[in-house]
DNA sequence: CTGAAAGCGCTTACAG
DNA sequence: CTGAAAGCGCTTACAG
């Protein structure tokens, strides 16, 4: 150990003369990449402990010449969480070119099966990895199967399809975020009784139902004094959502609270301040960005549900480059926390 | 750029041979190592920006054979939070020895200036980089000064000290997670009117003194039904912190809620539950670990506002590292936010 | 099943 | 001010 120390590192020609052998014997014990006589792996692995050896990664990723060709499919046209989203895929690309790495956008109708698979098989084979924002769709698990089957690692990003082939989801558990929505909701209402409105971008959507499912969950076993509005669609769009919202206010006199589960928050601070209630209407929304994060700051929102799209972007590739090494990844350093912002902790 | 693909990886030695000098050349512009002719340099810039050379970055790190011992100062005898934070420093640096990582900790009494400053005089010139739980002192200052100025990188841990030589803080606003405990307490209370108790470990302890007054700044400005009780010093010890709480709650008829500052709040969960006033009481505390999760669960403790000790401790490295090397760090990435947890959102 | 040698893309003395 | 050459610690054909 002080040896180690003083000697400086110990490098795999250390274990090669301690063991008897050569380098590349000593690499084939290490990554198990041919057979080795018993003896001699004995004897390699005996010269590993006693050392304490560790392989340089770097040294190996330099000698390997490994690259990584990713490729990110997101959807086309989307909201503003999503672009944030892609903004951040480009930007770590380009932090990450001086470790081989290279990202691709491919953008298609991700709420389309057949759209989105026949995009995924159009990438097949082309890349290391890919990145979904996946459906939960058979046609689009076969998609995935075939891009895994033609030895491409694949991770789903904020949208999962949990019975395909992908080996990691990147993104948030969608019924704890619901949960929490709830949660914060039923406690900033203090006992006030009344109707809560919910308006999702549509319940087609995995994740929007996951959130609905978790909401409603929380509002039924512990707020018997709120009940739930029948959830209206507002497709993530801003003014079919003010529609919506000012729809709900005007027809329920004693509306108390409202979730929106998608995007077009601005719609529904629209028709909250128009209608002059927005200050005793509790609104929970979900994603921090530009108008949710001054409208925190108005006071028009009163909580936001959010995951982070740098921290997915980051993650993505972490786990995709991980992936490729048949290496380990950092759980608690790619797991995607549900985050809660009210005015004061603002990033 | 299709040729760049084609050809695979655009190296220095392209660089050199279109430039029409050597790489070594090409590293020293690079690198700015050493003067080189103008002329030359601008051939190797214009080179460089031709063929959109990227250097290598594990190669780099390769042939300069970098290491990185770093020392983490840490209070002894911590409470629960800088005991996980130890576990998580211990843990990454584990994880960070294939990249010539190493790290050590050293504890001390990091409340006593004398002691504090005697522990980083005892390091300095000793390691590459020092990250400290500091207190923020002229004695401390200096110490940090003299580490600073003996070449190695420093960065304040969890505590900061603003005014010193610290190239970096790793961790939270605590102004800011002091102001979302108070919105967070005063939205839970939804208008009830009455007194909240404040226990700090010390407000000799910077953060626990920037949280106060975030907290009370909140209160004053917009909980006007809400009156605060002078803080109470629990020193972070379960006991004390018991016996302040239940003094509190026996005293004062009308206290609706308690804001624990520091640690100890296991003692403060007793003294509630004992008083049979737990569900009434709205209390927040601090730190996500075993004790605050269960009484989260519980209901014991209604918000935990919180910071990621492993978060920090992998931050705190990757920012040596990146002062070590010159080189730039991602800040999104190195920002520590200031989480809020309930019930639903834990990990 | 094993080893000698070349190579990954940089950096670093050293000589000029 | 500049370049040739060795070296960082691995991996990879290739020959045996």
């Amino acid at each position: 150990m002080i040896q180690a120390r003083l000697m400086g590192r110990v490098t795999i020609e250390d274990v090669a003369e301690r063991a008897g052998v050569s380098v590349a014997t000593v690499d084939r014990v290490l990554n198990s990449r041919a057979t080795v006589r018993p003896r001699n792996a004995a004897r390699v692995e005996a010269a590993i402990r006693a050392l304490n050896y560790q392989p340089d990664r770097l040294a190996a990723r330099l000698a390997r010449q490994r690259s990584y060709r990713f490729c990110f499919v997101l959807p086309r046209g989307g909201n503003i969480f999503m672009r944030d989203l892609a903004t951040e895929i480009e930007s770590h690309a380009r932090h990450l070119a001086g470790e081989r790495v290279s990202a691709d956008i491919l953008y298609t109708d991700i709420f389309d099966p057949e759209a989105l698979s026949a995009s995924l098989l159009s990438v097949s084979g082309k890349y290391d990895g890919v990145a979904l924002v996946a459906l939960d769709h058979p046609r689009v698990r076969e998609a995935i199967q075939h891009i895994a089957s033609h030895g491409a690692e694949v991770v789903t990003l904020v949208s999962d399809a949990p019975g395909a082939a992908r080996s990691h989801f990147v993104g948030i558990e969608n019924a704890a975020a619901g949960r929490t929505a709830a949660t914060l909701l039923g406690r900033y209402l203090g006992g006030r009784r009344g109707k809560i409105g919910i308006i999702a971008g549509s319940l087609a959507l995995r994740d929007h139902a996951e959130r609905h499912f978790g909401f409603a969950q929380v509002i039924a076993a512990e707020y018997r004094d709120l009940s739930l509005l029948p959830v209206q669609e507002g497709r993530d769009n801003p003014e079919r959502s003010m529609e919506l919202a000012a729809g709900m206010i005007a027809r329920e006199g004693d509306l108390v609270g409202i979730y929106n589960i998608g995007a077009g928050t601005e719609g529904i601070i629209e028709a909250l301040q128009s209608s002059g209630r927005s200050r005793d209407i509790v609104f929970v929304a979900h994603e921090l960005n530009e108008i949710t994060r001054h409208a925190l700051l108005d006071g028009a929102v009163d909580v936001v549900i959010a995951q982070d799209p740098g921290h997915e972007a980051r993650s993505a590739m972490r786990v995709l480059m991980a992936r490729c090494d048949k290496a380990a990844i950092i759980a608690a350093q790619e797991r995607i926390s549900v985050d809660i912002f009210v005015k004061d902790n603002l990033p």
